[in-house]
DNA sequence: TTTAATTCCGACTAAATTACTCAGATTTAT
DNA sequence: ATAAATCTGAGTAATTTAGTCGGAATTAAA
């Protein structure tokens, strides 16, 4: 039930693309610098954030990556789900696409599973990416580090 | 981002609890064949939950387990809790409980995971036992079965 | 036209976690 | 005594996570 790096780099190095990229399109090695994430590592993640359509690339020299849409229009969601594939806690739900489960409508469970999952949903699709980074603004106005790693999974 | 088998099976167990224990202690077996849940693994399950403090159990033949309090004060969080540990998505608060991470209460990104964990919890704590037995039972009476598994992870 | 910077791509790997199994000790009703 | 149960800890195969690595393709600039 934990999130994995992907999300949690993921989402970071997407912040800091939405501060860094408005002039220029910013490459991985200066995303990961600064994010503290290993080069190759995050170089995966965005090729991910590229295929669901969440960034775009410049090849070549002098190239690196932009946000694909204003950073209002991305959402927490799209960015965890383009990296951890769904969100959902557990999937037992499927109007129609229940497997082996014959009896899925009488399950009671279900509804415990189906309401988790809608409230994270709901959670990550109203944050969106602007929202973050326009706190991320504030904070560096205060002159304090705002993107930076603070994560310490035990 | 999955909530693994000890919480699914888990839940479903201690629902089949609350339905059959009223009279009488019910055994790992009869769980574990209603329920169609390893019967060795269910043991290991049960022995989280009543480490918890959520079930008692009666030893020696004739023996097995009940529910510690009234299914009204059991949410789904004790039970999600008890099985997978903390249900934090991301665990990177911490008011003091921050080690290595330096600057934790200047992440951007805390506050996304806050809200995430924020929205899980409220979820599962909201959702008292006897509401799923309740509706279990009127499953039952309109002769479904109720707490059999219906999970299909792909 | 060479070089250096960069994205692209897939395969590989070590460590951790998950989902169990198993052997046996202990307790207790009959 | 015996059988039915709970207790307990150790072991294990499969999967997932969190990366690494080598190199091909593209492009700006010297």
């Amino acid at each position: 039930m934990k999130l994995s790096t992907k999300g949690r780099y993921g989402l970071r190095a997407l912040i800091d693309l939405a501060l860094y990229s408005e002039k220029e399109a910013v490459c991985i090695q200066s995303i990961a610098t600064r994010q503290n994430i290993s080069e190759s590592y995050l170089e995966q993640l965005v090729r991910k954030l590229k295929k669901a359509g969440l960034v775009t690339s410049v090849r070549g020299a002098g190239g690196g990556y932009r946000l694909a849409r204003p950073a209002s229009e991305i959402s927490v969601g799209d960015v965890l789900r383009a990296l951890e594939g769904d969100l959902e806690a557990v999937t037992c739900m499927g109007t129609d696409a229940h497997g082996s489960c014959g009896s899925s409508d009488q399950c009671v469970t279900k509804y415990v599973w189906q309401r988790i999952n809608d409230s994270i949903t709901d959670a990550v699709d109203t944050m969106m990416l602007d929202q973050l980074v326009e706190e991320s603004r504030k904070l560096r106005e205060q002159g304090k580090i705002s993107t930076q790693p603070c994560e310490n999974q035990e």
